[in-house]
RNA sequence: GGGCGGUUAGCUCAGUUGGUUAGAGCGCCGUGCUUACACCGCGGAUGUCGGGGGUUCGAGUCCCUCACCGCCCA
């Protein structure tokens, strides 16, 4: 045995062979849909990572989280589905490919079209996607990975076309103008999320507006500041505050735009101007300021649009004034555009002033190019109140979708874990801001919407549209599809007519219709070159189908068609029990999957979530890749072996909301690293090797029995009662009281209630503490004299240790349960250990601490007087009747432990000549032949010191008759026999001072 | 500007409804190659609980205020 258990434990050497073991013996860690109560099933998704990505200390921390649940609950015996994934992160991954085509091949997406970069993008997607998945299996994660789902195949695409149909039919997804922000580079719109801020240096210039028909007192100009002069072109308003005396006689005249000459309007409005900043006079651009959008709103202003999508400057930035023609279309705006603005304007001898400016400029964090707001057509999801309310799909109504969303946290339905985060996610739902669903990638769920093509379109074409659709919904009919599709007619403000289409099959039908004029099969032509159908061009936001992740996974929304167990997931297993994540996507994944589960399917979509923290570096500063402040846990993988990342990642797992991990660079490796890993390696060794060590002293075929531990633990051996009543506790800690127990003192376990740290602390105490520290070194006597009781304890305490263990630390603890005698089945599969009241003793805890004092008493004589471990001293104990019965019950122990001779105990027993004195309360220990006076003269008195402030203290409290009356009396009581103790313990330190002088 | 979190030993963090002498790991000091483990054992030292004020018989814990750090939302 000893002889193939090095004295080291080596992760590397096991974990591979470990987790293929797993994979093979239990099919990927694969569950079904079973028949037990829904207390008994227990089901995660994991938060699908970016397909781009590679595993950071997020997704180590939180795989860890949830693989400590996932394998608590499956050996509990409970159902456990555990769904992984990843996520098609739409412009993150688009960009990262085109980046690297540009690099190889100079060429642009423009220069590949579509369908060619689409397939780019799955090659390179079958090529690394599959990375981050490897790396998670590195650490350990158990999830079912035969279900492996991406947020881009078919199962997931059948989701997002039934929501996205349903949505439409009711009304909720509608397309409008908004200002959203346009990164010019990849054209596309991006969120407010996706945008970072950096100071630029600009220049604030002020302009001179000519007032129109001025009157008598009127100033020639009104002068408005800006950082962006090009924007002028796009004016429609320039405002005032209405309070301020200066301009407030001019509200409701005009000024004329410098260089096209529009005449424009002077508002009041309190909430874009203020007074005190630059002029008092803002210029409005609603197309091009999210501000002056607001205000546009406001005062129902025209948006004038600039921009190319591009970033060029567009056919309406041209006009007359002063009777010169000015032009800018086709110039780069916020550049060339500028320069010529600024240039003409100082021809014109319209600038009053130009100064340096620094200001905060959005860039995108794909492109890293500056952003403009842009106006643009997009598709929203209708998130506010709607007149007639929202169905949801279990047939309850609700005001609107966020409002539904808000209802399912106010109502406790999802619970979320530390509480407070709770407001954030209110707070953010109650805006009700629509949600803007469309990007202009070619990457993702292509948005199931037909249209007209708009340069078909003349006002004199409906009757041909009316009819093109009318033979077209005969075609759909005749195929059997047409209830896979919804025809929406035109509208009397332009909008074409639009067919939404929840099926590919309509997709391809609309596509050959319409292709060249072709015919249908019964030979009408549908639809001339005038009216041709396209596909809207745009795609989905990525949230979109992550917000459907809980339902796509589990196949909604074909569940239940069949009686095979793999399409019976959805009833079984969702709402799913726990949702673990970072906070960061609270609203923007956890809000939406709320809402879409209500609306879609009429249940939430997870009971609880759980944030955990964010890891930042030793200086509190976000681990990011610029920094270069990172730790790879795939390194420390190797460095240390997955069970140390994720003991020392779940000790960090605390309810604050950062945590540090200070960052040093191996010198050897040059790679990050953290000396706080070294924790979790060195529990693990230790596990090793105690486990070794029992291992190797045991003659037992088969791990013995509860019941036949309860008989054998009866008998004279105070410490074997001690050893079962802590683990015991330990058991109560992490896994509760279980069953009924549970419910009556309303506790679950340390797991249960997401505090992990506690959960490794408390492990870790007891396993080093109480297992090595104390119990194997006062069995090892036994264990020398091949006592079969004690090889019957140990190997029954093992044997719990390591399934107490394993959720937290799989890999050393499955290494160890191969060799226990009698092992087939896998640790992961067996039970979770259960508290047992028969195995609560009391009395054996209360002893064995007091032999700990005294053994630590004489140990730390020992050390003082620094005698030589080898010599074994005398030591005569004068304690009280009752305390010496216990001191002589365990004189082996102390004996054993301390390395000591007892040679007296009792309440006579005399103080020998030359002896050292340690007080332990009223017991007074005497170890003999080492004594030097100063230093126990030093040792006692300081001693007496502290008990003095002690008692000083206890007293005042006591003295005080505010005290005593208020505080509750069992409070007052302590505190009584606290002084006791205390006045007990300081006669006895007087005693021995009293002693040594005498001496 | 609004909201949230943090500030406890040299470092990283616990401290559950206010109540008996504020804890752990790492690090530090001393010591030991005692046949599981030096990734170890034994022992030790280290705290005006960010500053100030208040409530209370009693505050690390509750309230107010100031400072600094961080996050989220505008």
């Amino acid at each position: 045995m000893t002889e193939e258990l090095s004295s080291q434990y080596q992760p590397v050497e096991v974990e591979n062979r470990i987790y293929k073991k797993w994979l093979d013996q239990t099919g990927g860690f694969h569950a079904l849909a079973g028949d037990k109560p829904v207390d008994q099933r227990f089901s995660m998704v994991i938060p699908p990572p970016n397909v781009t990505g590679a595993l950071h200390l997020g997704h180590a921390i939180n795989a860890t989280i949830q693989d400590i649940l996932a394998r608590y609950h499956r050996m509990s015996g409970h159902d456990t589905l555990w769904m992984p994934g990843i996520d098609h992160a739409g412009i993150a991954t688009q960009a990262v490919v085109e980046k690297t085509i540009f690099e190889k091949e100079k060429l642009n997406r423009h220069d590949l079209g579509r369908d060619e970069l689409v397939k780019r993008i799955w090659e390179w997607k079958e090529k690394f996607g599959n990375r981050i998945l490897d790396q998670l299996k590195a650490v350990g994660a158990s999830c079912d990975w035969p279900r492996t789902r991406f947020t881009l195949d078919d199962t997931c695409a059948d989701a997002v076309r039934e929501a996205f149909f349903r949505l439409f039919k009711d009304g909720l997804i509608f397309r409008g103008l908004r200002l959203v922000n346009w990164d010019t580079h990849l054209q596309t719109a991006v969120a407010d999320d996706e945008i970072y801020y950096e100071k630029v240096k600009g220049q604030m210039t002020s302009i001179r507006y000519p007032i129109a028909d001025r009157r008598d007192g009127d100033p020639e100009y009104l002068v408005v500041a800006t950082t962006r002069p090009e924007t002028m072109l796009g004016d429609t308003a320039v405002a005032v505050h209405p309070d301020d005396p200066r301009y407030k006689h001019l509200i409701g005249r005009q000024v004329e735009v410098p260089l096209v000459g529009r005449k424009i309007p002077i508002i009041a409005d309190g909430l874009l101007v203020d007074p005190k900043f630059g002029t008092g006079v803002v210029k409005v651009t609603p197309a091009h300021d999210p501000n002056d959008y607001a205000t546009g709103q406001r005062h129902n202003l025209r948006q004038i649009n600039l921009l190319t999508p591009d970033g060029k400057t567009n056919s309406a930035g041209k006009g007359e004034f002063r009777g010169e023609k000015y032009d800018y279309e086709g110039l780069k705006f916020s550049t060339e555009a500028r320069k010529r603005v600024l240039a003409d304007l100082e021809t014109l001898g319209l600038i009053e002033e130009k100064k340096p400016h620094e200001h905060e400029v959005g860039h995108s964090d794909r492109s890293k190019t500056a952003i403009e707001p842009y106006l643009s057509e997009q598709w929203f999801v209708k998130m506010g109140d709607v007149e007639g309310g929202v169905t949801l799909a279990d047939g309850t109504e609700s005001t609107g979708l966020a409002q539904a969303a808000i209802d399912a946290v106010k109502s406790g339905r999802v619970k979320i874990v530390p509480e407070r985060y709770a407001q954030g996610y209110i707070d953010w739902l109650s805006q009700k801001r629509d949600w803007c669903i469309s990007r202009q990638l070619w990457w993702g769920h292509r948005i199931p919407v037909w249209t007209v093509a708009n340069e078909h379109r003349t006002t004199n074409n409906d009757q041909l549209e009316a009819t093109a659709f009318a033979s077209l919904s005969a075609e759909l009919t005749r195929a059997g599809i047409s209830s896979d599709s919804y025809f929406c007619a035109p509208t009397a403000n332009g909008r074409s007519a639009q067919i939404v289409t929840r099926s590919p099959a309509v997709d391809a039908a609309i596509a050959s219709l319409t292709n060249d004029g072709k015919q249908s099969s019964d030979g009408c032509s549908l639809f001339v070159d005038r009216c041709s159908l396209i596909q809207d061009p745009d795609v989905l936001d990525t949230w979109f189908s992550s917000a459907l992740w809980p339902l796509s996974t589990m196949g909604w929304p074909k569940n239940g068609t069949s009686d095979k167990p793999e399409d019976q997931l959805l009833p079984y297993f969702y709402p799913t029990s726990v949702l673990s994540t970072a906070r960061e996507i609270l609203t923007l994944w956890v809000a939406r999957m709320v809402m879409f589960g209500l609306y879609c399917h009429g249940d939430v979509p997870f009971k609880q979530v759980y944030i955990h923290a964010v890891i930042q570096d030793g200086n509190g500063k976000p681990m990011k890749k610029s920094l270069g402040n990172g730790v790879d846990p795939v390194d420390i993988v190797e460095s240390h072996g997955a069970d140390a990342l994720r003991y020392t990642l779940a000790s960090m797992a605390t309810e604050t909301q950062d945590i540090r991990l200070p960052v040093v660079k191996d010198k050897e490796s040059g790679k990050n690293t953290s000396p706080r890993f070294d924790a979790g390696r060195n529990f693990a060794n230790k596990i090793w090797n105690a486990s070794r060590f029992i291992l190797s002293n045991i003659e037992l075929t088969t791990v013995p029995a509860l019941d036949e531990i309860i008989q054998i633990s009866d008998g004279k051996y105070l410490e074997d009662r001690w050893i079962l009543s802590r683990l015991n506790d330990t058991v109560a800690q992490v896994g509760g009281l279980g069953g009924e127990a549970a419910c009556r003192a309303k506790r679950k376990g340390l797991i249960e209630e997401f505090r992990f740290a506690d959960v490794c602390s408390t492990l870790y105490s007891f396993f080093w503490n109480d297992l090595c520290d104390w119990y194997l070194e006062i069995a090892k006597s036994r264990i020398r004299q091949k006592d079969q009781r004690v090889q019957r304890i140990l190997l029954y305490v093992l044997r719990s240790s390591l399934a107490l263990l394993h959720p937290v630390m799989p890999f050393v603890t499955e290494a160890i349960w191969e060799k226990l005698p009698g092992s087939t089945e896998l640790l992961m599969l067996s039970a979770f250990p259960q508290v047992d009241p028969r195995l609560n003793y009391p009395e054996a805890e209360a002893k064995i601490q007091t032999l700990q004092h005294i053994t630590r008493a004489i140990r730390d004589i020992r050390n003082q007087y620094n005698v030589d471990m080898k010599r074994i001293l005398d030591t005569t104990i004068q304690a009280a009747t009752a305390d010496a019965a216990v001191i002589t019950g365990g004189v082996d122990i102390i004996e054993s432990l301390a390395n000591t001779k007892l040679v007296a105990v009792g309440p006579d027993a005399q103080k020998p000549a030359n002896a050292a004195t340690a007080v332990v309360g009223t017991t007074r220990v005497f170890v003999a032949r080492v004594i030097d006076r100063d230093a126990e003269l030093a040792r006692l008195e300081k001693r007496r010191q502290e008990l003095e402030k002690l008692i000083v203290s206890s007293n005042a409290k006591l003295n005080n008759e505010a005290f005593v009356s208020k505080a509750p009396a069992a409070v007052v009581q302590g505190l009584r026999e606290q002084l006791q103790r205390q006045e007990s313990e300081m006669t006895t330190v007087r005693t021995s001072l009293a002693e040594l002088t005498v001496a």
